[in-house]
Formats: structure tokens, sequence, C-alpha cells
DNA sequence: CTGAAAGCGCTTACAG
DNA sequence: CTGAAAGCGCTTACAG
């Protein structure tokens, strides 16, 4: 049977009403057979699907996408993949996705040059229907535009942050506490009084929460905030070792800086400096980057939960998904956990 | 003007036949409009203009897909999220796709039990026309599935490997001369004779390209190739550890760990065996992992070019999307090279 | 159990 | 410069 203009296997141009011609039957029923909706006699579907695996037909997603109005795809938005762990993100989310057989549409805001434009690149994304739902890692948002977002009434989540007055979903790690438990291990473990804090860029909501949490806690031991002892960072490594001797010089016990990137840099100061690892300050981070345990001293440091972020948001859209109901917005709050190591002064010098 | 069923600013159920009433003109002009193709008076442009501003219309792009005939998405599957330099992978493909107007659709073998599976699902991302393009990086497909790959003759590149005998374009690195290089850094910059080599699981394309570079270099300086100084591993740090001891024990003057993991696993048994930083042998491995260079002894290493890799396959599916010319298949060949740090005895020991 | 027909929401020649 | 109409390739009530 060959049939001119077609070539077996090629399903470059084959459509159901060809298939279906070709059968002997209507489209209606080869849809039937391909979704296995709706009764359709054996001896039909037999018939039908030879003629399906002679020509490999593989129907048309986007009608299939337009007839049924969705898309099956749920895009994931992050500031970058190159940070330490937003890998850990995709990977929480991609197992859920794949688990419902859904597929996932990645952006990051390394590749464009104005923020605002990729942030109205994603909401589009929600409005045109190319996604069905959306993740967002973007803190740096600020409310009005998440009120935009909120208003689109499709299921989204933001990730990072709470935006309590905005009604929208959220799954966040508490940075703030995150800090506190930190120096709960500085202050009350080893028995520290005199802590620097290096801060993040400004603007950052993060570093903005893990500073809070210092100061916080500095207060609840009744420790007064010394300005001399509060550094300025801007997250990188580089910048961190513009900074590091003026830290050196305020003679701190410990060093808490808002970043791994930056608690590296130090690190590397201090030896260039001359300081050996016993006689350095105790220097921690938080984050927990992938090489934070490889570094030398290994690094005390703040862990995120990002796999399970990742994981829980993807849960919550699937559920939208499925709902539809109108059940209220929920905030999410996950733990972040001191991993303890050797750059605070526990197990210090182990190989050595 | 308020027209009912609609809010103003609910871009929910609106559609351009809407705008198109709303406005007093065909569907045909608003689509001329929205997409300033045609020509259109400059009266009724502002009269549909402030329609389409006023309910914030976006047009669906599920029905534009299938009017267009494409979907300005690219797909990429890689093996996991996690490893060590496939987000630079993303990067440089995410650059040029975001430059062009195109997203990204990311799908990997982590979240999915079966492999073959997986390579099915791949498939049919092209085969229903869910993306324009697809870019996979899967070193392990065999032969005759990328020979159907490349049978569905639409824009598909493969990362890492060559496939010289199927007409598909491919984009990789030369891992061969990489190992080659490698081994030419170990016996004639530091003039070491015996060299341990720990191998990848055998069933992995670039373990074995790996491992052939180590024996076609020590045939060339005239070295008989020990199988006592071949180890098995399987590419985990954990599965390194295991084979340190009987490595050590063979007395090698340098240890070439086929990837960072192993090189990573071989130092830390080192330690914990009681080598000094200054009787180790040299250890040296593949990959260049983020936290090759933070570990101490810094990891000399074999760095791959990822974001080019990424960037190139990119770049040439958007050719192939450009032209739909029948030019051959392009085989690209990007050089890999040594990342000289302090693990194969050079720079030791800057810092004690 | 099966088919004719309308519909999903756009685009694009073709007339005028 | 603009509109009527066909088309993209499916799905889905509705009849029978």
């Amino acid at each position: 049977m060959c049939v001119t203009g077609f070539i077996r296997g090629d399903s470059l141009r084959i459509t159901m009403a060809k298939i279906a011609e070709l059968a002997g039957v209507s489209k209606a029923t080869v849809s039937r057979v391909l979704n296995s909706s709706g009764y359709v006699s054996e001896n039909t579907r037999e018939k039908v699907m030879k003629i399906v695996r002679e020509f490999n037909f593989v129907p048309d997603a986007r009608a299939v996408n337009l007839s049924k109005s969705m898309t099956r795809t749920i895009g994931l938005v992050l500031p970058s993949t190159s940070g330490p762990f937003y890998m850990e993100v995709i990977r929480g989310i991609e197992d859920v996705l794949a688990f419902d057989g859904y597929y996932m549409l990645l952006m990051t805001f390394e590749a464009s040059k104005n923020k605002n434009e990729t942030r109205k690149k994603y909401k589009s994304l929600l409005e045109e229907k190319r996604v069905d739902g959306l993740i967002v890692f973007d803190p740096e948002a600020d409310e009005p535009f998440v009120q935009q977002m909120a208003r689109i009434k499709k299921p989204c989540v933001y990730l990072g942050r709470e935006y309590q007055k905005i009604p929208i979903d959220t799954v966040s790690a508490d940075n703030e506490t995150g800090s506190r438990l930190m120096m709960l291990h500085l202050l009350e473990t080893h028995g520290f009084r005199k802590v620097a804090f290096v801060r993040g860029p400004l603007d950052s909501y993060h570093g903005m929460e893990r500073f809070k949490g210092y100061r916080k806690s500095l207060t609840e031991w009744g420790i007064k905030c010394d300005d001399e002892l509060v550094f300025c960072g801007n997250f990188t490594r580089e910048g961190a070792e513009m900074v590091a001797e003026s830290i050196f010089s305020a003679k701190p016990e410990a060093i808490f800086a808002s970043n791994d990137e930056m608690a590296l840099g130090i690190i590397h100061k201090a030896k260039q400096l001359g300081y050996s690892l016993s006689d350095m300050p105790a220097i921690v981070g938080f984050d927990d980057a992938p090489w934070a345990e490889h570094i030398n001293p290994a690094l005390t440091t703040v862990r995120q939960p990002m796999y399970d972020i990742g994981r829980t948001a993807a849960r919550l859209i699937m559920d939208r998904l499925s709902d539809n109901g109108h059940k209220a917005p929920m905030k999410v709050k996950l733990h972040t956990n001191v991993v303890v190591r050797e750059s605070c002064g526990c197990f210090k010098n182990r190989f050595e």
C-alpha cells in the first residue's frame, strides 16, 4: 500500500485527516483511538493503529494544545543558572513535572540586560498561554509588579519571598532565621562576642533578611550592634577581598559573610596576609555552595533547602492545575539550617 | 465604554475576534496591527491599539504557533542539571536564544528511571512539533537511534560526540586530545614516566575517549601501557576512594583520574592515609568542576569549553531555522585545554 | 460504536 | 488600506 505524496516513516506532513482517510474512518475516530477516549471497536482500533504505526504518525502538539486549551508546560524563571544552587531548584521541579508528564520552559535573567524587560517577558509567558503555570525566582521584583502577576489569575508561585500582602502562592526559605541560627552557633557554641558582618548589595532582599537576623541576634544577646563591625560587600569574592583587610584590622573574633563567595574571598585574603589556619578568625558563610565543603578550611555555612523549594513549588502548581478550586493563596516557608564544618572553629585542622 | 462579560484588564477570555468587534474592524486588521505586517492606516492602528491596551490583550501563542507553523522554542536535553558544567551549556544556549527571542524547553535524564523512555520523549518533542529544534547531550545514545533522529529532518544537534557516519549536526570537545594534552604536561613538563589512570564506567563514551588519549600518549612516548597502572572507577568520588589504596600501593609518580570527582576522592583518601601535600603523588583530573580550583591542593585538570559548546550549538540551530537550506551536516569540534594548578606539582604549596 | 460539524484563536493569500 | 474566507490540525459535544 503506497500512497502518493507520502513516504513511509516520514512524519513531516502527515496529519490526522490523512490517517483517517487511509484507515477509512473519520478524524474523530482516529482521535479517539489515539487518546483512548470514548468507545472504539477493537477492529477499527487495529485498523487505525496499523496506519498510525506505518507512517509513524504523531499528533501536532500545537493543535492539541489549542483544542484542549492547555500546554502541559510550566515556565521557570531563575536569576541565573550559574549560581551555586539554582540547579537544585530545577531538579526539584523536574522531578515532579516529569512524573506528571509536564514540560519545563526555562528562562533566566542572565541573558538579558534589562531586568524589567525580562519581567515583562515572563509575565507574557502566562498571558499568551505559552505555559499553564509559572514558577518565578525573582526576589527583587517589587510589589506592584507581583500584584499584576497575581491578577492574571493563573497558577503562579514566587520563590524566595513571601509578599505577605499579595494574594499569590509563595515558597521561601527563612533567611532571617538562617542568620539567627548561625549567630546562635557563633555566640553560644563558640562564645564569640565580637562578630563582624559582611553585607550583600543593599538592594538585595535576601541580603537584607540576612542582615536583619544578625542584628536581631545581637540585640537578643544584649550585644550592641557596632557599625564598625558591619562591612559592605556585593556578594562577590572580589568585592570581599577588597574589604578583607579592613575587616581584619577591626579584630573580630568571627566574621559572618552573608554569602559563601564572600567568605571564600575573605579566607583567601587571610591566607595571603599570612594568617595560618589556627590563628585566623572564624569565618562563616551563607548558601552552602557546592564547593563549600571542599575548601580549606571547610566552610561552615547556612543551607537553604533548594531542592525542596523547587519540589514544593511544582507540587503547588500541579495542585492548582487539577483542582482549579479557588483556594486561598499559600505561603509556604521552609527551614534553613546551619552546616557546621571547620571554618567556624569546630573540628579545626583535622588533617593537619 | 463597558462591554458586558468583560472586565478591563482581564486578559483571561478576550480574543482577537472581540478586539476586532470592539474596535469596529476585522480580525485581519487587528492581526496586521499587532504584527506590524501589511498596510494599516495610522488612524485604525490607533483605534485598535486603544482597545488592545484597554483590555491588555495578548494573542494566544498556541494559536499563533499553529497558524505560523512554528513555536519559537528550542528543546534542550541534558544528562542532569547537577553535573559540574551543564549550567555553562545552558548559559551558552540561552545567550543566543534570548537574543533571537526564542524559548528553551529543558529536559534531563535525571528525573526518569528509564533512559530509553527519555529518548523516546525527546524524540517526540521534535515529532509533535512542540519545539522547532533540539539540542541533545546524550553521549550514550547509540547510532541507530541517532539515525532515527537524523531522519526526522528537523534542526537537531547532538553535543559531545561526532557520530561521523550519521548525517546530523554535532558539536563536541575533543576529549581524547584533552587526555593527550594532560599526558604531555605530565610526561614532558614534569618528566613522570609511571602514570596511573583511573577509568570511568566502561560504557561511558567520554570515559573511553579519555582512556584512549592516555594510551596513545604512552605509546607515542614509547612507554608500555602497564595494566597494573590502570584502575576502574565509576566517575564518583566514593568509587575512587575504594580503589585509592590499591592505586597508591602501585607507587605511581602521577595519578590521572578521568574526572574531577574521582581525583577529589583520591586526594581525600591520600590525606586520610597520612600523605602530606608534599609527598603525595601528582593527582590530576578532567572536567574542571566548579570547586576544582578551591580544593587543597588546587586541582590540575582538563577544561572543556562548555559555554562555547552551548553557544555554537544554538547558533547552528538558528542557522538551520532561518536558511532552511539543505546544507550538509556540520561536525564542529572544539578545543579542550589543560588548566594547570597545584595538584600536578606545579606551584605546590604556595600558601604553606 | 461512529461520523459530520462546529470550535479552539490566530494568519494569510485573495479580492476589492 | 481593509475584509471575507479558508486554513493551521486537532477535540468534542451531538446525533444516530
